[in-house]
DNA sequence: TATCATACCTTGTTCGACAAGGCAAAGGGC
DNA sequence: GCCCTTTGCCTTGTCGAACAAGGTATGATA
């Protein structure tokens, strides 16, 4: 299904700080997992999840950390600060808030 | 609660075709019924409604009529066209594919 | 009479997702 | 060895949706 891209507005944030908030990740890993745990129904570009993360840095939700594996190249690799957590935390209810307001106004005919 | 302005992207159009796929509306009348429907999680601005009405319009997804009642001052009021029942089908299942999707990234830990 | 809620509208700003590029290293096929 | 793809990092500029902040006018209510 291909998707209008207002729809895909919003979920970026939640979808990063709740991915993080599981286990530190580097930034393609992201957009891989967001995409495989979809089953494809989110692919994030590169220029989203880029400066995405490089502002969510800046606002201290996320601390960056090189690391050397023992092949290939390094990665940076991002993990939730406290700041970050709680941030997980708000986005998340302020999803599921908003999720459950539309299945009010949609109706809950298709589950 | 507050929400980020950035959740509410996407919403707006889907609400509005939600509505008037159940009975036709003027601008106003939306936005009271989605806000009490919702139980005030959405409140949309005037200066969001307006434009996205005529913007369907112009799409050809809705038609407008005035209508004066027995008191009061003439409203207009929208319905949905043959092309606006399409959408609103289609937005809606986009809406759930996406809401789906959320849910088996963050878990199904909350209901 | 004054004020509030209703009811329509517009202009300009802000901000997030994306398109379209670029750079460099690792690995596989030939 | 050489090329091509994938990985993995990044930036700049554009587009569009929601909103803030204004405007106008009518009807109801105190």
């Amino acid at each position: 299904m291909d998707y209008d891209r207002e729809f895909l507005t919003g979920t970026v944030t939640v979808l990063i700080l709740a991915l993080l908030n599981e286990r530190a990740m580097y930034a393609y890993e992201i957009l891989q997992e967001a995409e495989r745990r979809s089953a494809r129904a989110f692919q994030m570009k590169e220029g989203t999840i880029y400066p995405a993360l490089h502002q969510m840095e800046r606002g201290g939700l996320l601390k960056a950390e090189w690391r050397q594996g023992e092949s290939g190249r390094a990665r940076k690799y991002y993990s939730l600060t406290a700041k970050g957590r709680k941030k997980a935390q708000s986005k998340r209810e302020q999803w599921e808030a908003i999720s459950a307001a539309m299945r009010m106004i949609l109706g809950d005919l298709h589950g």
